[in-house]
DNA sequence: AATCCGATCAACCGCGGTCGC
DNA sequence: GGCGACCGCGGTTGATCGGAT
């Protein structure tokens, strides 16, 4: 034996609620408060079921929502959650006070989602869309892979965005067999043990490198908050989780805790991410054509070789859309990492 | 003035997890 | 323990609006 039909779906009304309709379930609200929406509409005097109720309710009458436009500081909580959490608009909703899942939602898919496509980055992964294996496949195993890595390694420590890369990197078959690059990780496996330990357990717990897991820019990139993720706020400001990884059971990381922003790409990164050069070009050359800068070959928005707190960099200098414009073009968001000058200047030669 | 088209967002739909009977 | 309603969530739809033609 169940509980009884929640609503009878016959005779309810649907679509756009009326202002009358709206009153009577604000009344009824102030009145006893909520809590059983099964019964509440014909409490309420509403022919309306349950579901819809507390929808309208929800989304659209309660008194604490917060309407109009978002703000910058909103907008980049949002993407900075969404690179972690995905499409969780409930549990982004729960960090911006007074904005509904279903309000988030749709600004995500009007505005955010359309504005990231537009800079050439995912908005599922938050990647710039880029085949790194057709990369690597130019001529890779000519490239001064030491020197290249000598040089990233300082910025891939503790950075997920550069980590992400790096293993997008180790998943090209090819790359798995090269000595430098098999050094390469083990060095960052050092600083980054807990990561590549649940990235590739057999790498990090034998002594050899060994066939780690294929995985792509797309496969990499994607580390949902286990339910055991807290938040921590203090002082009402509040202070978004670096990313620890844990496995999550099945194989894959899962990021748990903490607190320091120093993890996010800042907006304003994207934003510079959107004015590099098409990475599918041919590689700039400063002296033969045989050279390619480095910063064309990285994939991450945390690694645009742009000065990052250039506001000449917005987006080509030329948005067309004037609320990005308003909400970016004086802000300056840093990284919370600094890319060296001397590997922003680096060539990396062919042996 | 009429029509078209894209943007926006409130509301609905369907699914999965939870919980009462 | 099983059934089925409830609840919350994410995806999708469709009405509406404003700008362009």
């Amino acid at each position: 034996m169940g509980r009884a039909p929640c609503c009878e779906k016959n005779g309810l009304k649907k679509g756009p609620w009326t202002s009358e309709e709206d009153q009577k379930l604000i009344d009824y609200i102030q009145k006893h408060g909520y809590g059983n929406w099964r019964t509440l509409p014909k409490s309420a005097g509403l022919q309306r079921c349950g579901k819809s109720c507390r929808l309208r309710w929800t989304n659209y009458l309660r008194p604490d929502i917060k309407r109009g436009r978002f703000s910058f500081e909103e907008e980049e909580t949002i993407i900075q959650l969404h690179s972690i959490l995905g499409n969780k608009w409930s549990s982004i909703a729960s960090r911006l006070p007074g904005r509904t899942d279903n309000e988030i939602k749709n600004y995500w898919n009007t505005h955010i989602r359309k504005r990231l496509l537009r800079m050439g980055i995912d908005p599922v992964t938050h990647t710039r869309k880029l085949d790194l294996s057709s990369i690597l496949s130019y001529n890779s195993s000519q490239i001064n892979l030491q020197s290249l890595l000598a040089g990233m390694q300082p910025l891939v420590n503790y950075n997920p965005e550069l980590l992400r890369l790096a293993t997008s990197l180790f998943s090209s078959s090819s790359q798995r067999q090269n000595p430098n690059f098999n050094s390469f990780i083990q060095n960052i496996a050092q600083e980054n043990s807990l990561f590549l330990h649940n990235q590739f357990p057999q790498l990090v717990l034998a002594d050899q490198i060994q066939e780690a897991p294929m995985m792509d820019a797309t496969t990499c990139v994607s580390y949902p908050l286990s339910d055991q993720a807290q938040f921590v706020e203090s002082n009402n400001v509040e202070q978004y989780p670096s990313i620890c990884w844990e496995s999550n059971g099945n194989g894959n990381p899962a990021a748990t805790s903490s607190s320091t922003q120093d993890c996010y790409v800042s907006l304003q990164s994207y934003y510079n991410y959107g004015s590099e050069q098409n990475l599918m070009d041919p590689p700039i050359s400063n002296n033969s054509n045989q050279d390619f800068s480095f910063g064309s070959v990285l994939s991450s928005p945390s690694s645009s070789p742009t000065p990052l707190n250039s506001i000449s960099t917005y987006i080509n200098g030329s948005s067309s859309i004037e609320d990005e414009k308003d909400s970016y073009g004086s802000s300056n968001h840093l990284l919370g990492f600094e890319i060296p000058d001397d590997l922003l200047d680096f060539n990396y030669d062919f042996v």
